[in-house]
DNA sequence: AACCTCCAAGAAAACGTTTTCAAGACAATA
DNA sequence: TATTGTCTTGAAAACGTTTTCTTGGAGGTT
């Protein structure tokens, strides 16, 4: 590989001039520049990033954190982020964390190490303690805010979320609404239980209402199988994700209730294959391609612009899809 | 920061001493060595990659270049590769290339400016030029293979998997099969095309069976459309991935085909919500998070084994699971 | 003509490492 | 005691850049 003392020597110049040529850091006459440039082409030469970077420059090189690639959740956002990256010429580090802080950790310093100029994070729990230890590179949170920290963050409005789902439960008429989540404790899972909880304030079967399990289809199945066997009395559920109402169907199916004549199911997220599920699921859209897209842009601007930017938090709005498995198509035909 | 010099000012010794110690490349006197950890312990040093990588240190960092993130097949694959780099102390870079072979050069080269150590490579098309070029970095192909390339990679079988398919589908009485695939150039799509040719080889209807859209649900409804339309006789549809399969579904269910007492469809692939679509779909099972692992392997291997490992060629064996859309329920219960 | 200013370009320092080279200490051998 | 060898350590070169410092010359002003 040809590095700038070949280049110097082609062109017959000394190293400065063409660091000076490839930076347009100063000006150098147009002959000589001439001769540089024919040289670079000639040689075919890039210059080393790593020499580069040990002087201080950036890498153009971005962290990318998220809890598990393979949740049908994440891809789209990735590829957000990937895409206005690439267009910067930023390339990104992807690493999984599973949820686990600890690995979290690790994932952190392990970028750090590598000088990447910037982390786009999807944190796993609530306190991150080790952003505030060593505020080395910029920081924008994605998906999930942490409390007590004044980092840009890109989220979705969750509360919205939850109200435009329990508005269409009440406004196609149902009254019992069980609530299937998680017990994890992210911003997002936070802002939707609390909105749960408060759009049904003073009502009496509220406190049966709320079940916690996992991210999953087996854990929804679970949590709906224990719902029946407990002949606890519903109307509709309502998902923590489009997964865990997956399996809160298939039981219901299973055990021959009609949905969504007898239970309104209603999900969340709108992954993927929420419209092609059979019933196809009423669920709340997160722009998650958006997220990626704006958290990108955020964390390039906080690293290009010199001046100290203050810290923008961005909450985008989700949207309600319904399908068919909050309200029959019939009801919804007459309606319209 | 703190530098090596800082430890080997605070730790009363030379630079070339703590290097040493770091990299035990040396004997150090137990004395020293314990001053020098313990300075590098209480300054939290940790070495700068970049100036290791200036001196020809391997970077640990590997590139992943996939054509779509977002294509429901990739995660699995991805999150693969990703243990196996994690477990060994590599990072991973992760490109998309939307299945252009251009951008695919362009993401090539911006690896390799970033020095990668290794590159895992999903090929978008028969011809990678590129790879010959500069071979500056070790290569494993990933999923796909280029013809006339002497590179390690690890696929899956689709000749297997092809015949597979078909022979469940003789089994089960099918006689008038269509194959609806992608005119795309990948290995994987040419084999399993040859490999439906081969077995109806002298068939009549042979020249009528096999239709060319994109790898996606709308394509697939597109081609059934027109399947039904040109009133083409059928009894069971060979998909060439699960989306054209859904899609496929979707328009015969819309026309009152039953499936699949009056046609067997089956896709490829397996992508995680194949076992939720209504009905589940019989399709061909990819071991693609292995394929990731072992890919990660092998270009670890290929980089830190000194001596030059002659190329490995894995062919993975891929599964056929029926489900509910080539056979029904009826019929297999009696079979079992 | 003498002086100052400005500009283009080269020389050299710096970034943080690893590694080669040289040297000093000490033990072992003759 | 002189010689050889081994072991430990420091000094310095090297990796490929950017940037500061320096220099030489051209042009303008008095």
């Amino acid at each position: 590989m040809a590095n700038i003392k070949d280049v110097a020597k082609m062109a017959n110049v000394s190293i400065s001039t063409v660091s000076r040529v490839i930076n347009g850091t100063a000006n150098v006459r147009q002959e000589l520049r001439k001769k540089v440039m024919k040289a670079i082409n000639e040689l075919n030469y890039r210059s080393n990033p790593l020499a580069r970077g040990l002087k201080g420059f950036p890498t153009r090189t971005l962290g990318l954190i998220i809890p598990n690639i393979e949740n049908p959740f994440f891809p789209a956002m990735v590829r957000g982020v990937q895409d206005v990256a690439n267009r910067n010429g930023y390339a990104i580090f992807l690493c999984n964390t599973d949820e686990d802080p600890q690995l979290e950790e690790i994932q952190y310093f392990l970028l750090l190490e590598k000088k990447i100029d910037g982390l786009l994070l999807v944190v796993s729990s609530m306190n991150v303690s080790f952003l505030d230890k060593e505020p080395h590179a910029p920081v924008v949170l994605l998906d999930r805010y942490v409390e007590n920290s004044d980092l840009s963050y890109v989220v979705v409005d969750h509360k919205m979320g939850m109200n435009l789902v329990l508005k269409h439960l009440e406004n196609i008429g149902r009254k019992k609404v069980v609530f299937l989540g998680s017990k994890d404790v992210t911003s997002g899972a936070k802002e939707r239980l609390e909105s749960f909880v408060e759009y049904f304030k003073g009502v009496a079967n509220l406190k049966t209402g709320i079940f916690f399990g996992e991210y999953s289809e087996k854990s929804g199945a679970y949590m709906t199988q224990k719902l029946l066997s407990k002949r606890i009395d519903f109307d509709a559920i309502v998902c923590g994700n489009d997964l865990i109402a997956f399996g809160a169907i298939k039981v219901l199916k299973n055990h021959g209730v009609n949905i969504p004549d007898d239970v309104s199911v209603v999900g969340y997220d709108d992954i993927f294959f929420s419209a092609y599920h059979s019933p196809k699921l009423t669920t709340v859209h997160q722009p998650t391609y958006e997220l990626g897209e704006i958290a990108a842009h955020l964390i390039i601007d906080e690293i290009e612009k010199k001046e100290h930017e203050p810290k923008k938090h961005i909450r985008l709005e989700p949207r309600l899809i319904v399908r068919e498995t909050s309200i029959s198509g019939r009801i919804k035909n007459v309606n319209s």
